[in-house]
RNA sequence: CGGGGCGUAGCGCAGCCUGGUAGCGCACCGGUUUUGGGAACCGGGGGCCAGCGGUUCGAAUCCGCUCGCCCCGACCA
């Protein structure tokens, strides 16, 4: 079996996950984002693509295979030819027709299903394939967390009602937990936005760990959880507040004083007496949002409130037009012709400071109604520690995950877009209602590992692990030791065991270091030492727990311990 | 796309500042001794110093450009 395992961690991976991939032999590296999955690695991918098999068959799901590359065509029907941009990577053949490889399969599939589904008899329809994928990363990184070529799991659904769409969904998303529950993860389902695919709700599936890109927050009584990116940002009342006495505005001084911190230290008060103003772009109009000094902007949300496509804060050269005055020091009085959009938690605030739009110039004292008018309160703005939760008002939790599984219910945009319709019982036409379903396998092999290891090297869940048994001849010259090492080999092979027999003639240090690397479950180790003793070594690796067994025992003890593990 | 780092043997790195025979550790091949947690000694093989161009008698080293990889940010199923 090629298992080229490293000594050494290469220099280019700096995630836990990735390092321990490459040093186990399991991937290598072959450009920017994409990968070869080796022996070992593809073994794995194969376990979690098995789980998803099953579930999704249970579920009434049907497995096809789309092509990899689409034409043009049906990308301009859907009108992501244009929308999707240079994450989309497009090529011609040799007739120059225009071609992209499939970075999702709305279009494929919902053009299959239109051709060949006519009938509410037809319906409800679940098709899934399990691919491998092309999107063109603006930054591929963390291995096979971010790759450009990865392998997913892509299904859709096709209902007649939004009853059954909504049951369709509500299968999926017990699938999910039943396939993430199966390959021994920490995870949560969280509430998300549903982004440029479209749609009207979504939940990602996000396994807990430390350095996952996507912030979440939950509710420690299980009553919600979201992803950042939409999580209600709902502050704790003030209780029995006292009127303030409204003090007189007041322009002051506040020189090269650009940032909250500067600010607020200059002007000796805390960051959440100020309101700072983010001038954004949107589309083709420039915003004005304001937001307490201590909290975040959330784009995501503000592109929501405004149905816009295209947002991001304005750059140098726009603020310095839109405010008259340098970066640092915008703010909303005086600006006309612009909306201003301000964020909920200020509607409470009074006497703060604010830009003044004009070199070295803060405003304080600043209250509602007198000195500024918003056009609109909204929620605009990232979730923060001591938020509370919208059902329950208990503080939420903030916490990190990796994103393996995302659920859209995605209505008829697709349909719509492509003629997708079926004849109803009153023979009426009628748009099929779609959901769409995906899982990054190889991100969830990489999950996997980041939950479970340790200094030596990769801890296999056993639904996952690429061997149940991992057999140790540590003297390959010695008759006995292999006679007994193949006798096992056989046996347990024939009872369904999946075992690998390391029978490379080297030391038995470096025996035991890739044993440890890449995380087999059950290690059997037979030496002539322990032989002559009548004894052969059992160790778990999860625990650590070692235990001695005669020869004789060996194979049943290792099927009973491999019932215990995980 | 902006900022930063790096590119020298399969892997990890030194050498570059201050130009003059390309090195170290691991891995690999042969030999001897070893043999239960990455052995020791002896002897070997292996390099277009990322590429292209320039400066120079002479470039891994100095200068310019290009490419690749990694990190941070912007962005994002």
């Amino acid at each position: 079996m090629l298992l080229p395992t490293l000594k050494e961690t290469p220099a280019e991976a700096d995630l836990i996950s990735h390092q321990l991939m490459l040093r186990a032999g399991m991937i290598r590296n072959l450009a920017a984002g994409i990968y070869c999955y080796l022996p070992l690695g593809y073994k794995v991918i194969r376990k979690v693509e098995h789980i998803i098999r099953e579930e999704m068959n249970r579920a009434g799901a049907q497995e096809v295979l789309l092509p990899v590359l689409s034409p043009a065509e049906l990308w301009q029907e859907s009108k992501r030819w244009e929308v999707y941009g240079p994450e989309l990577i497009r090529l011609k053949d040799r007739h120059q027709r225009d071609f992209c490889l499939g970075p999702t399969h709305e279009e494929v599939i919902t053009d299959l299903v239109r051709r060949d589904v006519r009938s509410y008899r037809e319906l409800p329809l679940n098709l899934y394939q399990i691919q491998t994928k092309f999107r063109d990363e603006i930054r591929p990184r963390f291995g096979l967390m971010r790759a450009r070529e990865f392998i997913m799991k892509d299904g859709y659904s096709f209902d007649g009602s939004e009853t059954e769409a909504e049951e369709s969904y509500r299968r999926m998303y017990e699938a999910y937990h039943n396939i993430f529950k199966r390959c021994g993860l920490d995870f949560r389902a969280v509430e998300a936005d549903t982004g440029p695919i479209g749609g009207s709700f979504s939940h990602e599936f996000m396994v807990l760990a430390d350095m996952g890109e996507d912030r979440i927050v939950s509710c420690p009584g299980g009553d919600y959880a979201a992803n950042i990116e939409r999580a209600h940002a709902i502050h704790p009342q003030e209780k029995n507040k006292l009127p303030i006495d409204l003090r007189e505005l007041e322009q002051v001084v506040t020189p090269d004083m650009k940032t909250v911190e500067e600010v607020s230290a200059f002007l000796g008060c805390t960051a959440g007496d100020l309101v700072k103003t983010l001038v954004v772009q949107v589309d083709n109009e420039v915003v004005f949002t304001l937001l307490r000094g201590d909290h975040e902007i959330n784009l995501t949300k503000l592109r929501n409130l405004l149905g816009s496509e295209q947002l991001a804060l304005a750059d140098e050269e726009t603020i310095v037009r839109v405010t008259e005055a340098p970066v640092g020091f915008a703010g909303p009085l005086g600006i006309k012709g612009y909306k201003i959009i301000a964020d909920l938690a200020t509607k409470e605030m009074s006497n703060f400071v604010t830009g003044a739009n004009k070199q070295d110039r803060h405003y304080i004292n600043v209250n509602w109604e007198r000195d500024v008018i918003p056009a609109q309160y909204a929620d605009i703005r990232v979730a923060s520690a001591g938020d509370l939760c919208p059902h329950c008002r208990k503080p939420l939790e903030f916490s990190r995950g990796i994103e393996v599984g995302h659920i859209f219910k995605l209505g008829t945009k697709y349909s719509q877009a492509l003629r997708a319709t079926y004849l109803d019982e009153q023979g009426r036409e009628q748009l099929i209602i779609m959901g769409c379903y995906g899982i990054g396998v190889g991100r969830t092999v990489a999950a996997a590992i980041e939950q479970n290891h340790d200094q030596y090297g990769i801890i296999w869940p056993k639904a996952l692990a690429p061997f149940k048994v991992l057999l140790l001849p540590l003297d390959m010259a010695d008759q006995e030791v292999m006679n007994l090492t193949s006798e096992y080999y056989d046996g347990l092979a024939q009872a369904g065991i999946e075992c690998l027999l390391d029978d490379r003639d080297v030391r038995p240090g470096i025996k035991f270091k890739d044993a440890d690397l890449i995380g087999i479950p059950l290690r059997v180790t037979i030496g002539a030492r322990d032989l002559k003793l009548g004894t052969v070594e059992l160790k778990i690796r999860k625990t650590g727990q070692t235990l001695k067994s005669s020869p004789e025992q060996a194979p049943t003890t290792i099927k009973q311990l491999l019932e215990q593990v995980d």
